[in-house]
DNA sequence: TGGACTATTGAACGGAAGTCAGTTGTTGGG
DNA sequence: CCCAACAACTGACTTCCGTTCAATAGTCCA
């Protein structure tokens, strides 16, 4: 066991993933000016120098943090490609609850994240949406209006991401996964076949 | 003319609509934590300190704006329950529309508003919400999962959302108003169609 | 007219973001 | 095995900004 006061010296990969699952931690309990650079320094056990040799600014470490968190839920929600178009739908909504249910502040952090506005933060979440988007688009046939079919697509991506922060703050029993996940999907069918020739 | 030196007294509700119109013209523009007491006191001919006076903290003070902007936001889309049900809807989503292209920065500073998951703000938010999903309840028969339903209204209703805002960030000609009116119709009448018994 | 009420000011405080010159682990070449 | 160069790391300092408060000055009514 180490002495607490010695120095320790760990590789940027490592303090830099360390940095990251602290913030996520604060970030996703308290809002983000009631989260102090020294909070987070004490809490990881290093100075406040480091954290900004780590990230330039306290805006930066916040966005770093969000965007490890949406890229956690990209990666979490990948599906398979082989599989069956409806059978990919189901499987990745399943996945993206599932998600939700288990990393339930930092899907609320990313989600409510923003800070007034800012357009990097903003663009965090455009980058998720986008990304749900361009993988349900793939599966489609090309569309006459692609831009009018993104708009809408980004819409339906934000159902999802509605009903899953009211299941996650509802209490037990208002509503199953199965059930969002059925409703989910005949919503994205209504919507296609509403919209696609 | 005045000297801009002369110290100038306002009545309580003219100070306080003056300093809600210039945080709705600053935190449209830019992130929260860039914008500062000073600006705004500055912008509005006032001392700091009288801010203060008016709200007690600046988390305050930006929760007073967007709560002014989400008053707005259902004043302008209350409409008049004489009206049938399917003609109260297209006429509630073009009034709502209208409120996103007429107010953008407004609208956007509501919807992106959050300051890192502060509940709060989050509650702001929660509460247009759920006023819609109220809204719409108000005309269905009863509903033996009422909270149920109410998380997929919710859902439909960050539809809405999510689209409005792809909307105005998108150039224009990518779809229409009526576009928009007709697939959110489309979409609740199949949500209802699916959830209603 | 004057006194009370309160909107308004400005200077001062405290705390947190951000800076930087110096320190100490680590590593690879001699 | 040593030492020199590199980079992770520190902590004290500066600066900026939210917040406080005692003092000031418009306004209104008696």
């Amino acid at each position: 066991m180490k002495k607490a006061t010695t120095r320790t010296r760990q590789t940027v990969d490592v303090r830099r993933a360390q940095l990251i699952a602290q913030g996520m931690a604060f970030f996703g309990t308290r809002p983000y000016d009631a989260v102090s650079i020294d909070d987070i320094a004490e809490a990881a056990g290093i100075s406040k120098g480091l954290l900004y040799h780590y990230f330039p600014t306290k805006r930066d470490y916040y966005a770093a943090v969000l965007e490890a968190a949406a890229d956690d839920l990209r990666a979490q929600t990948d599906v398979d490609p082989m599989l069956e178009p409806d059978v990919r739908m189901r499987t990745g909504l399943e996945a993206y609850l599932d998600f939700v249910k288990a990393r339930g502040p930092a899907y609320v952090a990313l989600m409510r994240g923003g800070i007034g506005s800012d357009p990097v933060i903003a663009g965090i979440l455009d980058r998720v949406r986008g990304h749900f988007v361009d993988t349900i688009v793939k599966d489609l046939p090309a569309h006459p209006r692609p831009r009018a079919l993104r708009v809408l697509l980004r819409g339906w991506v934000g159902f999802v991401e509605v009903t899953s922060l009211a299941w996650l703050e509802s209490p037990p029993g208002t509503i199953s996964k199965t059930q969002l996940v059925d409703t989910a999907s005949r919503m994205l069918v209504s919507l296609l076949g509403d919209v696609v020739p």
